[in-house]
DNA sequence: CCTTTTTAGTTGACTTAGTCCACATTTAAG
DNA sequence: CTTAAATGTGGACTAAGTCAACTAAAAAGG
């Protein structure tokens, strides 16, 4: 394996972990944490989403998972729902309140990645969004031949 | 601007989020947060560097900054020495211990993209290493103009 | 079946990362 | 020369996240 490629994706890390640390930045002004954005999202996203699947896809504590959801449940962004078939799993879907809180998250942050684009061409952007398909792309694959 | 484009964006970031957490868990395993060993990396890459330095590049809250700072002095990994020409700077250095930590946590975050990129050809990982190099090459240049 | 193990989720107690604010110095600016 | 700005520190606090023990239900397996 070649030291410069690994050294080139350690300073791309480096690099993107400050851009994404400004985008955490903004979504703590909707009073959201960067956590509770993303377990929203992964609940939008699934049919029939229980806690469990979240905690291991976005690798958060079952205990803090459970909190996160409470929390939602009190300002009813999520509704929850009992499995007829498996009383131990509870189904999570997005009130139209939740899904308006969301909406409204993705808005502050696409406005924000309107900023961070902010002086490029069309035509950047769209080699941006190539080169981040293509490393999305060879990254889930390389993930799926080493598990 | 291009709505797709957008959306495009914020799902890498989405995608993204998840594997530098990943990092950053094994970071854990060193002993250091991420934010630390980012502190230590700005030390080691700058002459004269400063905590407000830090603080800023970094944006790490200034009295954070003094207790990692602090924390590391104590640990041996920093020296500080006070600026002759203006006594409230003072400048920070890694000692000797600080460097072998700091080359200790970069071996095992290169042991970790060692581990992303299993399975993936050279040409894939070159590929990958481009598009990385052309997302922080087109960013850079925009957060210019809109500064 | 009936015991054991696994899965799903909750609760309490705790740790630690990070923030807020007031303060002390020192330098720069009006 | 007074005021404002820059650099850094310390105390008190909040909130994010962790750990361990527990309940309840379903699955596994002899």
């Amino acid at each position: 394996m070649n030291k410069q490629s690994i050294s080139d994706i350690r300073q791309f890390n480096r690099f993107y972990t400050k851009i994404l640390g400004l985008f955490n930045d903004q979504i703590l002004e909707t009073n959201y944490t960067l956590t509770e954005a993303r377990v929203l999202f992964e609940i939008s996203e699934r049919t029939e989403c229980i806690a469990n699947n979240l905690v291991q896809e976005l690798r958060i504590d079952r205990s803090y998972m459970s909190r996160i959801l409470r929390k939602f449940e009190r300002e009813e962004l999520i509704e929850k729902k009992t499995s007829l078939t498996d009383s131990r799993k509870t189904f999570l879907s997005l009130t139209q309140k939740g899904r308006e809180i969301l909406d409204n998250i993705h808005s502050q942050s696409d406005e924000q990645i309107e900023q961070l684009l902010d002086g490029l061409t069309d035509r950047d952007v769209n080699e941006i969004c190539e080169a981040m398909a293509l490393i999305q792309e060879k990254l889930s694959k390389a993930k799926m031949n080493s598990k």
